[in-house]
RNA sequence: UGGGGCGUCGCCAAGUGGUAAGGCACCGGUUUUUGGUACCGGCAUUCGCAGGUUCGAAUCCUGCCGCCCCAG
């Protein structure tokens, strides 16, 4: 396919193919979002063939009029029609029956366990990274293209992951799951580019999504009401209990642990303190949830699980998020504990930790376990 | 039914004659492709009730109601 006339040249992405673009097949996976749809017209625009891929993962019945989300029957309307501008192929396939073994059943199944996952990581690293990047290898593409806001750079020992050059808009907490396999095959066009310059070449290809809203929340909750799926997954997993003080005092009752996470404020309907209360820890064996000030929250280490490394042996001077917004913060890792040169607020397990050198991603896991900053004493005296 | 104290937003709590602070909670919004945090905004025409004094009372007076403490 030859450069569509109404690509300017600035427009062109380097796709980093390993032959001539016109002997080349990029696979874009399009979520119907103003992002992938200008990663579609990008690769267009090398004169690769570009193949475009939306999946069906969840049941749109529920989420119809939400146009917010991502992949729900308006998006994949959306990127046919973005598809179909581009002149470029498009399919739709359903990866319902995945998607809800790899992301809903585990998103419930930790809430139901106390903990707080990231379904978007769990969709990354399963139904995107390893199913469809494999329907994309299937296809004979060179690549998978995505809309994430990451960078792919070529570095002495291979592909390096790095954060997005607009820190606001970084996606790599989300995709530090991704194996220096899939990193090979990947491919992140936006990852230089700033949101509004998206939007921009959008808006000049004359992309129905240009001014499509922003996805955010998860994509799978109607309502924000995460806690419903949750419930309707694993309608075990609400049950009362009390909400205790860090010295085991009743200070109330709460609807269920799957309402509340590490760090939370909001919710415990506990009033006339002079300072807020926090929840401080999960404790599903016995239902209770542990409140204390935000000084009971600071933590000066983590111990991760499932750990993903694309970095070499680096061990200080780093930095990790534990958190997708935020600046990653310095830090030092062993292989197993992430010790914070300052104390982390709000770490809860089931969350990812990410860490850096620099802009690079050098992976991180799973937070299982944390370790509080001040001692239960003194917490109890202030 | 002797004495003392108290009764201000759901909770805590300023305010002792000049026309209702603040905190917590709650609600709304902003930020954000996870949860959460943070930030911004809203939240008592009314001070247990009823009278009275006063130009003017949550603040003074009287009565009533309720609660607490001490003594019985």
């Amino acid at each position: 396919m030859s450069l569509p006339p109404y690509v300017a040249p600035a427009m062109i992405a380097d796709f980093q193919l390993d032959r001539p673009p016109a002997e080349a097949r990029i696979v874009v996976a399009m979520s119907g979002g103003v992002d992938s749809s200008v990663v579609a017209a990008l690769a267009a625009g090398t004169g690769a063939e570009v193949i475009g891929i939306t999946l069906q993962l969840y049941d749109h019945g529920e989420a119809i009029g939400r146009s917010k989300t991502c992949c729900a029957g308006r998006d994949i309307y959306d990127a046919k029609a973005v598809a179909e501008r581009l002149g470029i192929a498009h399919y739709v396939f359903d990866y319902e029956t995945r998607f809800r073994d790899s992301v809903i059943e585990r998103f419930a199944d930790e809430y139901a366990r106390g903990r707080t996952p990231i379904p978007c990581v769990s969709c990354n690293q399963s139904v995107k990274f390893t199913d469809l990047l494999a329907l994309a290898r299937d296809l004979g593409a060179d690549c998978l293209a995505t809309g994430h806001y990451v960078r792919r750079a070529t570095g002495p020992d291979g592909p390096e992951l790095h954060r997005a050059a607009d820190p606001a808009r970084d996606q790599s907490y989300f995709l530090f799951a991704t194996t220096r396999d899939q990193l090979g095959y990947l491919r992140f066009p936006l990852g230089d580019l700033p949101k509004p310059a998206v939007r921009e070449i959008a808006r000049d290809l004359g992309l129905i999504v240009a001014d499509k809203p922003d996805s955010q929340d998860i994509c799978f909750v109607p309502n924000g009401d995460y806690a419903s799926v949750v419930r309707k997954v694993r309608p075990d997993s609400a049950r009362p209990g009390d909400i205790v003080d860090l010295e085991g005092r009743v200070l109330g009752r709460h609807d269920g642990l799957i309402h509340f996470t590490v760090g939370q404020r909001r919710g415990l309907e506990i009033g006339g303190r002079a300072e807020p209360l926090y929840v401080v820890r999960l404790e599903p064996e016995s239902r209770r949830l542990v409140v204390g000030p935000k000084a009971a929250l600071a933590v000066r280490a983590a111990r991760l699980s499932g750990l993903t490394w694309l970095g070499e042996d680096q061990q200080g001077g780093l930095a990790a998020k534990v958190r997708s917004m935020a600046r990653p913060a310095p830090a030092a890792f062993d292989g197993e504990i992430l010790r914070f040169d300052s104390p982390e607020y709000g770490v809860a397990p089931g969350q990812a930790a990410v860490i850096y050198d620099g802009s690079r991603v050098l992976g991180g896991g799973w937070i299982e376990e944390t370790f509080p900053a001040l001692a239960a004493a003194t917490l109890a005296a202030a």
